[in-house]
Parts: C-alpha cells; structure tokens; sequence
DNA sequence: CACTTGACCTGTCCGC
DNA sequence: TGCGGACAGGTCAAGT
C-alpha cells in the first residue's frame, strides 16, 4: 500500500519528530527480516545515536544518527510506523502520536500490539513502533555511506518527482520494457521509483491508456503524457498526505485523504469522472487488480 | 535473456 | 454460524 506519496508524507512527519532524539534501546518482536545486523552492531551504533535527519528513496524511508548508521525501512504493503510522544501522565492524543503507513484498528489501542515488529525507545520516554500485520516489511541498519551500495538502491530507477526527470529519460527507459504492459513497466522499480498499483492505474486514466497495451503499442507523446500525470497525481496525493481508507490522523491531525480523489482506483462500478455514464470496470493486469474507464481507456488490439 | 508467475504473510470478506 | 477460498499488492526468486 504505502507508495512513493505515502512514504513521503510519513517522512515529512517524522522529520519534525524524531530530530535530535536519542535512541535508548531497541526490542525486535516477530520479526525475521528485521535487523540481521548483530545485536552488538545495532547498540554499538544505535544506543545514544541522535537522529539527523530522515530521507527518503524511492518507497524506502531513510533516518540518518550521528553514529553515520541509518536505519533503512521499507514498509511493503502493510507496514506502518508510529511515533508515540513521552506520555507516562501525558494522556496521548494526536498531538504526540504520529501514525503512518497502513492502518489498522490497533493504531487506536495500545502499543506493542500483535504486529508490532520493532519498537525503538527514546532517551525522552518516546518510542517509534514498526508495526507490519503481514511481515514482508523490514527494518535494517547500514553505515550510512554503504547505503547507496544496497542492492535495491543500486537498482532503482529515478525519482519521478524531480524537475530534472523529464520525458528524455522517462521514454528510453519505459521502452527497455517494450514487450511488457505499459502497466507491468511503470510498476517496475527499475523502471522510475515509487509507482504502486494506485497511482499505476490513476495515471494510467490521466493519460487515457489503456494498462493492458504493450509498450511498443504506446506512442511517444502518451509516454510523455503518462509522465506528466504520474507526476501530476503523485504530487497531488503528498498535498492530501497520501492514501489510506480507514481513517487515522497524522501529526497535525490531518487525514490521507487522497483516495477520496482518486478517479478510478477501487471505484469499479462508479461512474467514470470523464463519462457520467459510463461505469469503471476492474479487471487483472500485470497480476494486480485494475480499473479502467472503457470508454477513455479502450482495450487494445 | 525477457517476461510471467509464485512465494512471502495475515486479516478480511464473500459464498455456500 | 462456520469454513474454505479469493483477495489485498511490493519485491524477489523461480519458472517458462
């Protein structure tokens, strides 16, 4: 679930959080693909490390100690991250508590829960949790200046975000992918970074294409359009904090709402935003679940 | 080699 | 009500 737009607005929070906390200890649950490092690495180089600062690449969230150790998460598809403020009297409420990633019921209960996998406490009695119902998420940490050596970094395209990813590079790197569908190749991480199944079909729908067609069946100008609207929704979705369809508040108490704009993500059997009377259908692409506009979106040949 | 499918997991929802 | 199966969808490994 968390996608480009989701782990950017969990980094934006957490910045404002974590900076200058001081890591006091560290409890791993059930958790195998979390910290293979050593325990002796992880309190050698996280015990009393501040944090610096927290990055992020690709769908991959970054938070820099002073030790030059950085905690590197990646979230998959159900993994969240929680700060809970210092509240031992403090009654916690949205103030101190910052909640991200994918939601579930427990965020309204206490923490560690049953899917709580690591728990980080800080020297000022808060704690940052990562919780992941479903366990493909994890939780390493790396020097600092071997992070950009990680296999998945080394692979990963660009960020679509940036001013200079512009339709010269985007188009020759679709087209490595020409024999695949236009969806398979913008889902590739090694194509461009951050594009999920949401923002994959709502693009998609932006530049009237059909996922199902093949690269080669695309013409420049769609690519250079489809480019326009992967940005175009992507930045959207970081000003509504991303998308999420249970509720829950991030620091500000502001919601993800960005669902509630989506034009045909989970909305099969709605009404297409583009043809009042035309319905969106959902079918299978690529091995995920997706939903077209017929009418804007004709299947091709 | 290029591409597609299955595995990793757990919770939820749907039909019988 | 209970139960089995499909589904959710990011990434890597295995299969075609």
């Amino acid at each position: 679930m968390p996608e480009l737009p989701e782990v950017e607005t969990i980094r934006r929070g957490l910045q404002n959080l974590l900076l200058t906390k001081v890591v006091k200890n560290t409890t791993v649950y059930d958790s195998p693909k979390s910290f293979p490092n050593d325990q002796h690495t992880v309190e050698q180089f996280l015990y009393g490390a501040n944090v610096q600062q927290v990055r992020r690449r690709a769908k991959v969230l970054l938070i820099d100690f002073s030790s030059e150790y950085t905690l590197v998460t990646h979230l998959k598809m159900t993994g969240q991250v929680v700060f809970i403020g210092a509240s031992s009297s403090v009654k916690t409420d949205a103030s101190v508590r910052f909640a991200a990633g994918h939601p579930n019921d427990s965020m309204l209960g206490q923490l560690p829960d049953r899917s709580t996998r690591v728990a980080i406490e800080f020297s000022d009695g808060s704690h940052l949790y990562f919780n992941d119902q479903r366990k493909f998420g994890w939780m390493k940490l790396y020097p600092t200046l071997e992070v950009p050596n990680i296999d998945f970094m080394q692979r990963v395209g660009p960020e679509p975000l940036e001013d200079s990813f512009t339709s010269n590079e985007f188009i020759p790197r679709v087209r490595r992918r020409n024999g695949t569908t236009i969806k398979a190749a913008i889902l590739d991480q090694t194509v461009l970074a951050g594009v999920g199944n949401i923002y994959a079909d709502e693009s998609l729908w932006g530049a009237k294409i059909h996922p199902a067609t093949r690269v080669r069946d695309v013409t420049d100008a769609q690519l250079a359009e489809l480019l326009t609207c992967i940005k175009a929704v992507m930045t959207l979705s970081i000003e509504k904090g991303g998308s999420t369809d249970k509720n829950y508040v991030d620091a500000e108490g502001k919601k993800g709402s960005y669902l509630q704009f989506a034009n045909v993500f989970r909305r099969e059997g709605l009404s297409c935003p583009r043809h009042p009377d035309v319905l969106i259908e959902k079918s299978r692409v690529a091995g995920r679940g997706t939903h077209v506009c017929p009418v804007c979106q004709p299947v091709p040949e």
